[in-house]
RNA sequence: GUGGGCGUAGCUCAGUUGGUUAGAGUCCCAGAUUGUGAUUCUGGUUGUCGGGGGUUCGAGUCCCCUCGCUCACCCCA
């Protein structure tokens, strides 16, 4: 109980049982990346703070009271990366990756949030995101979509609402604020507490208040739609036109705004009622402004991120199948002749066989205590060598698995047989 | 950062108005079976009762402080 050591909180170990589940997720997110021709691109988890707070903006929360921010040697203020946009948008331009160029990315890896842990929120999360830069239509948005649709299908993943709305462009969206902000200053005093303390620093947020009196006086606030002009309806109503094409079903919600302040028009989110307080598992949007923002040309871009934990989370609850990552083969031995020639043996199998999973006894111990380990480690079949098999030049081969009715259950093979057998078991 | 719940064996938990050496199940180990697992039977190991202080003849139990976990708020993936 009383380690001398601890984890950090909200840092968390993934143990073998778990990590099948982490192996499978990231397998399938790299094949459904690949059907859309996105490239990955891997950034370092550490950037020079000023990039966060003038991409994420000085006001947000992440930024004023959940970075990881420190000095280093140099007296440079480093941050440990709490989102991945900001860095890939430096990498990009660092590397001329954007200038009058298209791009399709994607990233994978952890991010730092210090913030007080609960369900489905940790101090070091993990993400997948997808970024596409240089193309300006609804179409790159639509696609976006739906890669994230599809990867959450193929990850099992059905009780999921797609809700989207639009902040209408940075024109848009500076009127807009503007509009609700003065509706909000008139009836400050109704707020909800939380509410007030935004309205001068995020007047947006105030619009998705869980506070129930705060939503019912935002009834008669201004409603975003009412500010668009004609390019950001076009771009929304094509938008909605190609998710409808694709049969992705969606829900608007114009209450819908997202916390960082670089979205300019698209906004969208995967939610669910499956994980308690954190129902977002998927979220991004259109961020027209930030390349520029970040000293490049001005460049449209548009991406999303998922937090892999909370994909876990959910395939937990839904009961989704994970591949097991059990051995196949248990390999038992007696006495010191014979497991000299069973380590030469499973090396052999191994070079025959590729993807067969042996595990190879060791310590010795009597037979029985040698089978009851093959049993717990999940192997299909024991292979069981002692003198009398090493003399005959032959192997014991036991199937642990009651399953196949009239198989029997042990045969003895000559060695030239065994991995014709055994690839078999090969998944 | 704010609030609620919870910390007893590797794991899940019981532990009476404070009372002697802190328990169960599970897991693990050994034997029954000196070469056959998963079933059965027998035996065995496992504890700074989260940590520190206080009250008391006596504290797992009461009080104070502290640390951790967890859920929710805030916020977000």
């Amino acid at each position: 109980m009383a380690n001398l050591f601890q984890s950090v909180r909200g840092f968390n170990d993934v143990l073998p049982a778990d990590s099948a589940a982490w192996q499978q997720l990231y397998r399938i997110a790299g094949e459904v990346f690949a059907a859309y021709g996105y490239g990955e691109i891997k950034l370092p988890l550490l950037e020079h703070t000023g990039l966060f707070k003038r991409s994420i903006g000085e006001v947000t929360d992440i930024v004023e009271k959940e970075m990881f921010t420190f000095t280093d040697r140099e007296g440079d203020s480093l941050t440990l990366r709490p989102e991945g946009t900001a860095s890939c948008v430096r990498a990009g331009l660092e590397h001329g990756l954007l200038h009058n160029q298209q791009q399709r990315l994607w990233y994978a890896g952890p991010m730092f949030r210090h913030e007080r842990p609960q369900a489905g929120r940790y101090r070091q999360f993990h993400q997948f995101g997808v970024e596409a830069y240089g193309m300006t239509g609804p179409d790159i948005d639509a696609e976006v979509i739906a890669l994230s649709a599809r990867l959450l299908k193929r990850l099992g993943l059905t009780d999921v609402t797609l809700e989207l709305n639009s902040l209408g462009g940075s024109e848009v969206r500076k009127r807009y604020r503007e509009a609700l902000l003065e509706f909000l200053l008139r009836h400050e005093s109704s707020l909800d507490a939380d509410s007030q303390r935004r309205v001068r620093s995020n007047p947006l947020r105030v619009l998705d208040s869980k506070s129930e009196t705060t939503q019912a006086l935002l009834a008669d606030a201004p409603s975003i739609q009412d500010a668009f002009d004609d390019a950001a309806r076009a771009h929304f109503d094509g938008l909605q036109q190609a998710l409808s094409d694709l049969g992705l079903a969606y829900r608007l919600n114009n209450r819908l705004v997202r916390g960082i302040d670089y979205y300019t028009s698209t906004v969208f989110e995967w939610t669910t009622t499956q994980l308690g307080a954190q129902g977002t598992v998927l979220a991004g949007g259109r961020y027209d402004g930030l390349v520029e923002q970040l000293g490049g040309s001005a460049t449209p871009a548009v991406g999303w991120a998922c937090g892999i934990e909370r994909l876990l989370l959910l395939q937990k609850a839904l009961g989704v199948e994970i591949d097991s990552s059990a051995a196949d083969v248990y390999f038992c031995w007696l006495g010191e002749a014979a497991q000299r020639e069973a380590r030469k043996l499973a090396e052999q199998l191994r070079d025959m066989v590729p993807g067969l999973r042996i595990v190879l006894h060791a310590d010795g111990g009597k037979l029985a205590a040698q089978l009851k380990r093959a049993n717990r480690s999940g192997a299909a079949v024991a292979l069981i060598l002692g003198d009398t098999e090493v003399e005959a030049r032959t192997v014991q081969v036991k199937s642990l698995r009651a399953d196949a009715a009239g198989a029997s259950a042990q045969q003895i093979l000559p060695w030239p047989e065994l991995a014709a057998l055994l690839a078999g078991l090969v998944k």
